[in-house]
DNA sequence: CGGGGGGTTGAAAACCGTCAACCCAGGTGG
DNA sequence: CCACCTGGGTTGACGGTTTTCAACCCCCCG
């Protein structure tokens, strides 16, 4: 997912990132709370809250992961979606700034955060590399951001679809074969829309021929240049 | 600006950056290159284009200057606004992601990419701090998403109009009197609504009493919690 | 078999965008 | 000095899109 890529089509980025410590010397590990350790949580499971000390950078191994903010007036606002090879909480200052839910069962590495922040220190490569990523997720933020201001419903959900077809291609998958481990709440808070109008959007992109529901949970993308037609609003 | 400030009010963050080099020792200038220059734009001038390589990182020293991509469709989005104090394109791959415009006489301070690059290399700190400042500009970003992803107009233009305020506090200076360097259309680009909505919610606050438009360019805030309970959607 | 969560569909209302007219201030030129 | 022009801003009427409220479906599970 190049920054070129990216740049001009107001796309969302979804999983985007790059291995982050993939290749990297891991700092010599001394003491026993330097150790990664891989955790189990089951779908819906809390991994932490808004507002919890963020004493680990977790790194997705396997399954999907929510991340998520509920505001003062009730509403609940979807952050992002977290696949295997994503890094949460690398870029925070002490405390989580959103809750994160598990949407199927998952495996997270947790990592210290003061390994982290030692390697920094040690290894200039690493702060660089910590740069970027932070840089990256910025530029999914403000696509993200872009998406919302001043889409239709429709092309906001065509830029879902788009996205996370994207990310099973690089992921090396099926492109057409888009699965959907969230539910249409979930859908409809990441993207400012209600349930009622994800549901309908998807409903309207069916009759259209353009995409097929086979399961609630699994969309075909039968004609991706209408898609992402329509997700360039 | 604290981050436990922003946290549970799901406000935009407007300048809100701590200052980026004060109390840090810049590398040994060595070569001519590493000085950082300052440069002057009248209103209305482009400080770069969205694309351009970024070979520095600016500060800016007075004035105010717009952040804004513009769409395949023709649509316009303003990323965001920078204020005295604030830092630009630290955080970028190479090339610059956004434009940046000045809205008044501007000066800013044109610090070369390498020179950072460089002291990000020899001090751990500046590496900290770095990061930090893009966790809190991903932060920024985010409540801004938020913002736009599920308020009314009016909410969004109250949020605007107290972050505004917030920032003038910040900077010593008077909470109530919020002054508008940027058009109708600034705003509307940057909380995704028409200029037509914008003035009339600006219309519709005055009419009740919560502020005042002594001049286009000039708000003053009457009731400042009933604006923030607005905010609040 | 009954219950419940998630999803879909319909009708009405609210909100915002679009189109259009108009106002106002500042700058220019006759 | 005034007339004109232009860019930015305001206000009104209308229409489209999305939300809201409601009913209903479907599938899984107890």
């Amino acid at each position: 997912m190049l920054a070129l890529m990216a740049h001009n089509e107001a796309l969302i980025d979804i999983g985007a990132q790059t291995p982050a410590f993939a290749g990297l010397p891991m700092p010599a590990q001394t003491s026993s709370a330097d150790a990664a350790s891989v955790c189990l949580y089951h779908a819906r499971a809390d991994l932490f809250l808004e507002g919890d000390e963020a004493a680990h950078v977790l790194e997705v191994v396997e399954g999907v992961i929510c991340a998520y903010r509920l505001l003062p007036d009730g509403h609940r606002h979807v952050v992002s979606f977290y696949f295997p090879g994503d890094l949460i909480g690398y870029c925070c200052v002490g405390i989580h700034s959103f809750s994160a839910q598990a949407l199927t069962p998952v495996r997270v590495r947790r990592i210290p955060r003061h390994s982290v922040d030692r390697m920094v220190d040690l290894k200039p490569e690493v702060a660089r590399r910590l740069l970027k990523l932070a840089a990256n997720e910025l530029n999914a933020t403000r696509n993200h951001l872009l998406c919302l201001a001043s889409k239709s419903a429709e092309a906001k959900m065509a830029s879902f679809l788009v996205a996370l077809s994207r990310r099973n291609a690089a992921a090396g998958e099926d492109a057409t074969r888009v699965h959907l481990p969230m539910t249409r709440v979930d859908i409809g808070d990441y993207l400012g829309l209600t349930i009622e109008t994800v549901s309908r959007t998807l409903s309207k992109l069916k009759r259209a021929g353009i995409i097929s529901l086979p399961r609630t949970s699994v969309v075909l993308i039968r004609q991706p240049q209408e898609l992402t037609a329509i997700a360039q609003s």
